[in-house]
DNA sequence: CGCTATTGATTCGGTCCCCTGACGAATCAA
DNA sequence: TTGATTCGTCAGGGGACCGAATCAATAGCG
């Protein structure tokens, strides 16, 4: 399906209207779209017919029991397109979504422990069996975005330093998944992926400035402002590891993975309760519970947790001032945790700010691909890159 | 002069495209800028003429030399439209400049100390005395910036946290200087303003990711990601006097003030020193005399006040990962300072962030408030309101 | 049962804006 | 003086928008 021969800025504009009325108010007639578009009912029915033709659009019914004559609904057409979200983490989770953000099917298991190109491989395998299972084909998947640990370059989407899987920066993935699937595909982080499926489907719809802060194997946080994600002149936006919070931020261990990373991270955790005395745990889970069950060490281990955390979100409400800070990661989304951070963040900041638990959990990654899948796929129909491009407002002149 | 009624998108993107063009090769001929811009010889007179009869441009003189017919080259007429921009420190400056950017004139005094209503009269003496020396008149100002410091409200535009100025918090400031001068005000950060400063005349052209370490009375940031400022939810973005660095971020003064400010605002240094037994300093400025010439107690103060920033520096990194960091304010702008900063971040940061010093100094506030209240003119005359407003790309729909 | 009011969808004429191609105007070079 | 070249304008065609008129289909009412 190749894109048509572009249209013109006004077109593609009146385009875009329709589509996104179309988006958010489905079942909807024509004489409808124009009313909600505020373009004319004969614009409106030119693009509707265009979208017709294209098969992006299909007539779902007809209304009734008005007076009048009876219009024709239209929706989204599930052949419109489809993408994928992908979550390449200890589990590999990948999810199969319609152009119009309909999730039609989920699936997940453990990562191929062999590295790189097996995953790769592996998600290949996944999604067809997806794709045959809802009946359509690969081909028709026309958005395809990649959830990954580590930092992954913004230019040229080069994962930097995938601590998990071996031998992923090694890979262009971007060019071989792109082939093996046959269509393009992005890369992102994980925890920037999580935020962006909290903003979606999850705690954080509706907040124009959020931050994600994931503890889990690693120490991240995702930054949402102003309307986007920010990544970073490297894309290591948010690799809040590195703060110097918890420790001397000059010693060996945590000059290497992090000063507050070696502190607040599941190794991290594991490690404090042993160094306290505890024993006999391999898991943070584990450490959470005896805390629960009334064990003082490992209740120590936690509140000392939350404090560092609390430290950690102090820090990144004073530097970006968001409105919400969302918990996530196998650490973070504890029950009760934020409870705990909020407390100590009270008498931290200088303002509140909100805390909440993420909703969405281990899937938050994979919805969040699927929403970047989605808009990639949108801006690709329907977006004004030309218009961006002819328009630049650049550097003011010198005087 | 009201602004015609609004010409339709395309001619819009027309308009704003030579105007573009215009302003970054000034003496251009009508035939270049169809070049130019890519637009027909058509559209592009279409457009001048029109420029013309709104006085926004003025022929210049012909082409002479080469074969061919002369052209009429034209640029951007001063009586267009004027800007202003306006520090508000411990000194006033004001600077007009005219819509090409032209810096036409600059003046500052000392504050008037008695309060917010007063500086407000101060502003509005300065800025027509710099308007008439200039042969024009304050109503041609179409444009005008305020830098403050203090957490500005970006919705409502309130000045919350004024610490120098007294009153101003209590004043509709963009309401009562508007009504004085007779053109729209804005109101913004004075550390964001210096960033934009050096973003447009200093340091930081040509950078993507930057951010401005503010060192003076206060401490602050200024960020720059993904090509725009960030404010914050509450416009408190980048208030790192608050970051739990320096000392024990419940101690009462540290609380109050901000635990990192403490001890590196020009108060902590001050008080360090005369901790550690100097004496007889009551600025800044001596204590890094001092230390130049040998005193090591005032070795030791700058080279903590030193690894303190560093570590602000390391926070900023590993939170918004800026490919450039400006060191600007009284403190921070001080000469080897930069360098001192850079070493200590050396050993921090898991990869090195180049560091400058500011090259505008003071003037950075005031010039960065003449490019804000220069983009905004071209916004008002050129900008795209109405498409952002027609086309939301509004939250996905639930599936 | 037929008429009317109402609403949906299409057709028609007019306008805005952009582009192309042709043409007069102004200049340099030979 | 003539030709080549470049600048700027004029005239015509096409894309896209809108408003008004018109046809189509239905519910409600007498």
């Amino acid at each position: 399906m190749p894109s048509q021969p572009m249209a013109s800025v006004t077109r593609q504009l009146s385009r875009r209207s329709v589509f996104e009325a179309l988006l958010h108010r489905s079942p909807i007639s024509r004489a409808d779209l124009a009313k909600v578009t505020g373009l004319s009912k004969q614009t409106t029915s030119e693009v509707i017919d265009a979208f017709d033709q294209q098969g992006l659009v299909r007539p779902i019914g007809r209304t009734s029991g008005n007076v009048g004559r009876t219009a024709v609904l239209y929706e989204l057409s599930p052949e419109g397109g489809h993408v994928l979200g992908i979550d390449l983490g200890a589990r590999l989770t990948v999810a199969l979504a319609d152009i119009a953000g309909r999730v039609l099917a989920e699936a997940d298991e453990p990562t191929d422990g062999r590295g790189g190109a097996w995953a790769l491989d592996q998600i290949s395998r996944l999604a067809g069996r997806l794709a045959r299972d809802n009946h359509t084909h690969p081909s028709r998947i026309r958005s395809i975005v990649l959830a990954t640990p580590g930092v992954v370059n913004p230019r040229s989407g080069a994962v930097e330093m995938a601590p998990n899987i071996a031998g992923l920066g090694n890979l262009n993935v971007v060019g071989l998944l792109g082939e093996k699937l046959g269509s393009p595909v992005a890369i992102e982080n994980d925890i920037n992926l999580a935020l962006l499926g909290e903003m979606w489907h999850g705690c954080a719809q509706n907040v124009a400035n959020v931050a994600f802060l994931a503890l889990g194997t690693g120490v991240g946080v995702g930054l949402y402002v102003n309307g986007q994600l920010v990544r970073g002149e490297n894309g290591a936006a948010g690799e809040i590891g590195y703060l110097p919070i918890g420790g001397d931020p000059l010693q060996a261990e945590a000059r290497l993975q992090g000063c507050l990373e070696y502190q607040v991270g599941a190794a991290g955790v594991i490690r404090r309760y042993r160094e306290a005395g505890g024993s006999d745990v391999d898991s943070v889970r584990q450490v959470f519970e005896r805390a629960q069950a009334g064990d003082p060490l490992a209740s120590g281990v936690v509140d000392e947790t939350a404090r560092l955390t609390g430290l950690a979100a102090a820090t990144v409400i004073a530097t970006v001032d968001p409105q919400l800070i969302v918990l996530g990661g196998s650490v973070g989304a504890r029950p009760d945790f934020a409870d705990k951070v909020a407390r100590v963040l009270l008498r931290l900041a200088p303002r509140p700010v909100e805390i909440r638990t993420s909703t969405l959990g281990k899937r938050a990654g994979v919805v969040g691909a699927l929403s970047v899948a989605l808009s990639r796929l949108h801006d690709e129909l329907f977006g004004l890159a030309e218009l961006a491009a002819t328009l630049p407002l650049p550097p003011l002149r010198a005087s």
